[in-house]
DNA sequence: GCCGTTTTCGGCCCGACTGTTTTCAGTCG
């Protein structure tokens, strides 16, 4: 039985978490913590590292004892220390770590005296007035239990990076009309581009005496204000996302923007590097002794501990302070290197706009060519193209190619992989194509080494050239399907075609480690908006995000290649 | 529980806000 990354990365999470409960000590549940994200994260298989032998204690965090838990966990399935703790507590108690406002030790205590285990039962306290009765948790904290715990209160939800980016851009240019604000900007996990924010952090510098905290907690799309200080508010809008907005002076600009940005553990590292120097940095500076040495930019804040700046998107202390101490920062791909878009459907299958539309809107965001990619046959419900309606378009196609539009149209198809990784369409015209796309569109609950064979079969066609969206998932709704990626990019590179990064919102696949698998295995990543509409362009700017955090630079990326480049790697796929 | 060009022991990031308190613990990011 497979034992996946997240698996162990989920026990240790819950044994950090019991323990937390039971008063451990503080840094043995961090080592925990910090293990479970580890290996949560890891692109490689903790599994295979196991059964080579590898030395787990080499990861960082990862020692002696923790490196025999991993050992344990892989041989057997199980984890001795779980076990204990589970006897010792009731499994469920974990579920009221979630309830706002409670932390562990305000856990401990419903459970020592209330004997409270469940969602359910604290609520049933709450409602009975016997949780204001304990010590140290008064009228305001029960009703607040209360309410989080109404059966139909949501958890709050992460929120797609292409939901949260517009409201953010709203919100700040609300704060920047406050009288004393002078910049307003995101930090956050929006800043570094994570796939999903769980809530937005706003940065704001202002004169003495601005009203913006004021303004900013009483603006008309707030539902809830959570806290409101002289420096710091949290709301919660109408839509539910959570907003936090922090004030400060613009001296500590630097510092602060480096501070709310994160990720929590780059500054955790941040910091230990700083306390070397003895330095420490706060969200106000970097400080020696009294005396305020850096913080009114971030580069000053990364000079006083010796580093380079660090680009936002690499910030989650996954290598990028070695990589930066050693003057190895990659050289991030930027939108501007993008010199064309390898996948779009037009209004011939299931798209809202012409080819002329489509072509226009591209050039017009810099773009010097485009593959028209549209549905196979299997795809019914998307007008999925058959040969004869393929043929027409590709005579279509090279039309418009000689009117000179100004800009490069490719005749590419985004072929369903059947079942057995047969493509849905004949050679016959694929070969007249110069670009093919090949995607899982059904049958996702395959297992593993089926769904993975149907896939590699499919990369050995005679004519394939890129893996749409290579893991399947839907952001939030669906769970990617169960593949071993990393023997697909092993085969990529030995066949020579190449894998997508898909720029839909809800897509957004690659992940950002997977486009680090494929970058470590020398496999080109082509960027795709999947265009539905002559709006979807924009949503190259995601595709840009994740490939920065997957620390992809312009040359590791199909479609930053002019065309003259482009068409030979492409008619190598095509054979 | 991890880690070490100061250390194999003794450290381990730092501050704001709230609620319940008469000076602070707990939570959060």
């Amino acid at each position: 039985m497979p034992v996946q990354n997240a698996e162990i990365a989920a026990v240790f999470s819950e044994i950090a978490d019991l323990l937390e409960i039971e008063g451990a000590n503080p840094f043995r549940i961090r080592a925990y913590r910090n293990a479970a994200r580890t290996i949560g994260d890891m692109g490689r298989s903790v599994q295979a590292m196991v059964a080579k032998g590898a030395d787990l204690d080499r990861l960082p965090g990862i020692g002696t004892d923790l490196a025999a838990r991993i050992t344990e966990i892989v041989n057997t399935g199980r984890c001795g220390l779980l076990e204990r703790l589970r006897k010792e507590l009731p499994p469920a108690i974990t579920e009221l770590l979630k309830v706002p406002g409670l932390g562990a030790k305000r856990v401990r205590t419903l459970h020592h005296e209330l004997g409270v285990n469940t969602i359910e039962e604290l609520h049933q306290a709450a409602a009975q007035g016997r949780v204001q009765a304990i010590p140290g948790f008064g009228p305001k904290t029960q009703q607040a239990i209360f309410e989080a715990t109404l059966p139909h209160a949501k958890e709050p939800r992460r929120v797609p990076v292409g939901e949260a980016a517009p409201a953010a851009v709203s919100l700040l240019a609300a704060l920047r009309k406050v009288p004393g604000v002078e910049q307003a900007v995101a930090a956050g996990s929006l800043r570094r581009r994570r796939e999903t924010v769980g809530d937005l952090d706003l940065l704001a510098t202002a004169k003495g005496e601005s009203p913006v905290i004021e303004r900013f907690a009483h603006g008309e799309d707030v539902a809830q204000v959570l806290a409101a200080g002289s420096t710091r508010a949290s709301v919660v809008l109408n839509s539910g996302l959570q907003v936090d907005l922090r004030v400060v002076e613009s001296k500590s600009f630097g510092a602060a923007l480096a501070y709310f940005t994160g990720s929590k553990a780059h500054n955790i590292a941040l910091r230990r590097l700083a306390q070397e120097r003895r330095l420490k940095i706060n969200e106000y500076g970097v400080f020696k002794g009294r005396q305020r040495v850096a913080g009114d930019t971030e580069e000053s804040v990364y000079r006083a501990v010796g580093l380079p700046y660090i680009e936002p998107e690499l910030r989650e202390d996954r290598g990028e302070i070695e990589a930066a101490r050693a003057k190895r920062l990659p050289r991030l791909i930027q939108r501007s290197d993008l010199r064309g878009d390898l996948h779009l459907h037009t209004r011939d299958s299931d798209g809202h706009d012409t080819l002329q539309a489509m072509a226009e809107t591209a050039l017009a965001c810099g773009l010097q060519y485009i593959a028209v990619t549209e549905h196979s046959r299997r795809l019914a419900m998307a007008r999925g193209f058959d040969p004869v309606r393929l043929a027409k378009q590709i005579d279509q196609i090279d039309r418009f190619n000689e009117r000179k539009p100004g800009i490069a149209v490719l005749k590419g198809i985004e072929v369903d992989i059947l079942d057995d990784g047969e493509l849905d369409l004949p050679d016959s015209i694929l070969q007249r194509l110069d670009l093919v796309i090949g995607a899982v569109h059904q049958r996702f609950d395959l297992p593993r080494a089926k769904q993975t064979d149907r896939i590699l079969r499919a990369m050995e066609q005679r004519y394939f050239t890129i893996l749409a969206h290579p893991t399947g998932r839907l952001i939030g709704e669906r769970e990617p399907y169960d593949i071993d990626l990393p023997q697909i990019l092993r085969r990529a590179k030995q066949r020579g075609c190449f894998v997508e990064l898909n720029a839909q919102p809800a897509r957004l696949d690659l992940t950002d480690t997977a486009c680090q698998m494929a970058k470590a295995e020398g496999v080109l990543v082509a960027i795709g908006s999947d265009a539905h509409s002559s709006l979807d362009f924009d949503h190259l700017e995601l595709a840009i995000g994740q490939a920065r955090r997957g620390w992809l630079e312009k040359g590791d990326v199909l479609n930053t290649r002019a065309l003259r480049e482009l068409r030979p790697l492409l008619a190598r796929t095509m054979r």
